[in-house]
DNA sequence: AATGAATGAGCGTTCATTCAT
DNA sequence: GATGAATGAACGCTCATTCAT
């Protein structure tokens, strides 16, 4: 499985700067610009030191821009946040929606299901710091975006459709709970990937390793279809 | 299943204050007393505001104490949220390891294992604070505590102990690995509540709820308890 | 009296907009306008905040135009100051040049004068910030000024010429000084106005009451002639 | 007259720092000193450069002190103004208590009361601006205070005493109003020192002069007197 | 050991001003 | 001339930490 991995260009290449102009230093004067480079800025510094130890002068900085266009562009720094993490939400949850299924193999579909969220948090880890913030703050951004709320349903209709396919093939037992798995896939993904460190030490392993890594990736997906197979 | 819940007595009350005493004005508190006021108080604020929410000044003034005692004695807020951090650990798996067991009932053993979690991470949700800021941190202070890594040895064990059980009573399969399981288990309990507010979110429920609370403990048993039975 | 009020109008009307242009979306706004707009909304907001208290772009909106633009008619925050301080002078002195005054009734005539300034200032309590703001940087705007200290003089002249008459006429004293007759006619009516607020507080009186401003319109009036009658 | 002066002793000099000691260069750990230190060079600034304009890095610059222990001490910019401006009134009206006057000569008492704000103003131009700024936003501090309302009606029963004394042996006028004596009196001496800069420069004189100040010191004691006068 | 004052770096934010289109 | 993005200094205030008594 391939996941789209986060955002990892440099927050200045300014795909849209004229080339070999008379004056390549001139500085881009693009809103759409500034304001996309202190996003991406920010969802770098907001994922590597939390909310609370994000620096407003080191995303400014990261972005190559100016503190005060922080302000212009998005008030301040919970709205600038807010919008990285909505951001967030919308790619994994867009991702996860672009996941190839076969309606005719509800086990390998719902092995593909099972493993993306561990595969996707591995791949952007920093999702599990926005969520983390965001749990530390009662979720109070969350439920005032207009934007997140409307997501968690697809996910969850893509699955359900797998599963109740599963339980027609006759794979699945038919008293399975969508939601349930829903939750445990999720569970099973976030935790390894947003606890790695102090589980990587209380186990004496590195869980990173690909050895690992894909153990689990297997050891999730059977513990899910074993449970609600036949 | 009954979880010791965490501190909740006032950080002031003084159970061994000396009565009687010649110097009734005087605060006379002993050592012991005042840094374990500021324990207490540290792991309050640090649970509830996260280590760069939390202020010297709040943890001092919740413990009735001055900043300057948290420098006497404990050297440092990065200190000090580390012996709190310490402690969380050595708790949760006091508690673990109490757990009463009857080895010739493994289903059962394990049913309390596998709750086991999920019930102590709701009672005490303050650890998920202290274990987010642990990763956050990359374990840079798991790392380094002397008495923090040799707790996870025994609570696998315990685990391991009765799975062996289950599979020699031809409960569970031959194949089961501890290891996993133990993960799975910590996982499906941690971010139930780690992520109850987005996850209340998205899903549009409060998953706080009594109601709630016993299904998902039901069914991760059920999960677990399934994907490995013969 | 009647004392013509300061501007009071919306600082965005457009009397001159050309009607039925060919161009109906543009602004189209005569530079004149745009600049008079600046102007009368910088004037609201220095009045009402200070010069320090006011905001460049407080002015600019509420001109319904752009910060930059302060800058291309004026330069820069304090020129503009000055030049709202010019207008406020000119408008002062044009209002007491404009007064009618009977050649022959010296005393209606002096009285008419003493209460303008504090009539004035009563309808145009924004002078008095500006010459608060004036005064507090020591008067350096004024002083460099071409327009504002050529003012004085005929409101100066218009008094001599009054008590003058009257000392012809056998109502005044010979030795009335006109110059301190005019500080303390202006001081009488500034200060009732400029420390309304302190004034009120520490006399336990709205001074702004209908009826204790003519009181003391009436006091100062008599105050004043009563001092300088035979 | 004798008017005392406002503070102008260095913010610095510590009349209770040990002479000769061994440790000259040590900082004095009282809060008492440091308050005072702090609050003179607030009085100074906030003087100089009005409320806005004092900034809280010069201020605590000038008592060679910290920011930061100007939020200790006083919690915010603000209140630490409001410290100030009730000092000054205090200042004000505690020196005008100590007026020594005749109870038999109330001509010359009077002198002395109408003459008083003139002189105060002209040594204590800080409180001008104090004032200034307090009018600027409506009085809102005045409103709040315990401490400054209290004043005023002293002064006044002081004014109406020597006013009743003067009419009692037959010099004023049986119609004195007390209360529009006070204001006039105060709105005399105030505007020339608030207005120095302004008026001087439309007079085209250095009011300030001691020539001028006498002047005008005599002009408005006989100005009032004459007009109350039999 | 307790009490509280001192220290100084740094934080989120605002502001006047300039520049590019 | 209009529009709005960029620039960079500075501001009020907070914080972790240390020092003196």
């Amino acid at each position: 499985m391939k996941i789209k991995e986060g955002d990892k260009q440099d927050a200045t290449e300014d795909a849209n700067e004229p080339r070999g102009g008379a004056k390549p230093r001139a500085r881009q004067r693009s809103a759409k610009t500034t304001r996309d480079n202190i996003l991406r800025a920010a969802k770098k510094i907001f994922s590597k030191d939390g909310y609370e130890g994000a620096r407003v002068e080191k995303i400014s900085k990261t972005a190559k821009s100016y503190d005060s266009l922080i302000y212009y562009y998005f008030g301040s720094k919970e709205k600038l946040f807010v919008e990285v993490l909505e951001n967030a939400y919308k790619d994994i949850f867009e991702t996860e929606m672009a996941l190839e299924l076969d309606h005719d193999d509800p086990v390998g579909s719902l092995r593909k299901i099972i493993e993306f969220p561990f595969r996707y948090y591995l791949a952007n880890p920093e999702l599990i710091v926005l969520l983390g913030t965001e749990n530390l703050h009662k979720g109070k951004h969350i439920s005032k975006s207009k934007t997140a709320n409307q997501f968690a349903s697809p996910a969850i209709e893509i699955l359900d459709r797998v599963l109740r396919r599963g339980v027609e093939m006759g794979h699945f037992r038919a008293d399975v709970d969508t939601r349930n798995i829903y939750i445990a896939t999720v569970s099973l993904g976030y935790f390894y990937v947003s606890n790695r460190y102090t589980l990587s030490a209380f186990l004496n392993t590195n869980l990173m390793a690909d050895k690992e890594v894909d153990n689990w990736a297997h050891f999730i997906s059977d513990l899910v279809i074993d449970s609600i197979s036949k």
